[in-house]
DNA sequence: CCGTAATTTTAATCTGGATTAAAATAATGC
DNA sequence: GCATTATTTTAATCCAGATTAAAATTACGG
């Protein structure tokens, strides 16, 4: 159900999918949605909140098993990307948290700020150990997270498109950290 | 009145915006609007357009003046954040492209990718001239595309964080990009 | 000043999709 | 089979916010 929200929701924008086109992908009736959330409102922040878990769990995964500070950067770009190109995909944009009810927007974006903070971290434990070469973190993480949520805009399904992607995303997106450039 | 829309849009969401809250900002009554906008659709649809406009002056504007790839892309990066985070900004997220009446989709989507496909040339040409480093034009284009398509999510307007943006940005984005890197 | 056009407001209406209540159907344990 | 619970549908409501029409105000050329 949060997977069909999510693909309704990117495909068609939020304001353009209403509860029967998401419905309609799980066969179902609108009114049917209603016996697992009470409102729309709710659909959303649930569809946050499932890509909120799915980037946490790519960042836990990458920090257990990464190396040093790029290595451990390179693993989560490319687990969350598997994650989000794949049978977990899609995820939720998260272009409408301003519109949540109060308590589920400050969770979002709780969760959100603490997603990319330990992003940041991570860039800092790089430039500590030599790896990643001395960023503007704030600025570089914004970067590299902007680019990361871009991502369910233009990517629709394709299997071959998704090979393609956790193939080369995570390369492009870390090849200008790299300690040792010269530029 | 379109700078107006597009600070609502993105601050508070599409569908969390009422013409009420644009006209507000602008010391005027919801009604007002109308008479210069057709409906909240065609609202939208000119912000877009108008977004689209900055990015392509910002684009021609890098052509006109830039040497190499490399540097004609760094242009276009500095000239295209500089307007979202200076006095023409902001600019409004195309987040809710498809919820826009056919005619109007249609437009902005072929603006889009006529956009895109110009920024993938520029890197063509880059990769053709040596400054930029062998890549895949398409993917990484997406990838530098959303980052910066991203940042009217996380900047507000501060002048302070501008200047820092359009110092760093343009840096941070294009620095996997150039030829002689080793990796 | 006056007349005309431009702009804005007031005060309704209108409406699409969200939401609800009750009834119908399906599943499940005994 | 039967009772109970889980799920879905049918058939209304409901309502925030978009939209409209008419009236009021403002700007401006002569």
């Amino acid at each position: 159900m949060l997977r069909a929200a999510a693909r309704c929701f990117n495909e068609k924008g939020y304001s353009g999918s209403s509860l029967k086109d998401v419905a309609a992908i799980l066969g179902l009736t609108d009114a049917a949605l209603y016996y697992y959330v009470r409102n729309k409102e709710e659909l959303v922040y649930l569809c946050y909140l499932r890509a909120g878990d799915v980037g946490r769990e790519a960042m836990d995964r990458a920090i257990a098993e990464g190396s040093d500070g790029l290595d451990t950067v390179r693993r989560y770009l490319r687990y969350h990307v598997a994650a989000m190109t794949g049978d977990e995909g899609p995820l939720a944009i998260m272009s409408e948290i301003p519109s949540l009810q109060p308590a589920h927007r400050d969770r979002i974006l709780d969760i959100s700020r603490r997603h990319s903070a330990r992003f940041e971290a991570l860039l800092e434990q790089g430039i500590g150990d030599g790896s990643i070469a001395p960023c503007d973190v704030r600025m570089t993480g914004n970067a590299i997270m902007g680019a990361l949520n871009w991502v369910p805009k233009w990517f629709r399904g394709d299997a071959d498109v998704a090979a393609q992607v956790v193939a080369e995303f995570p390369q492009i997106l870390s090849a200008g950290l790299a300690a040792g450039d010269r530029r």
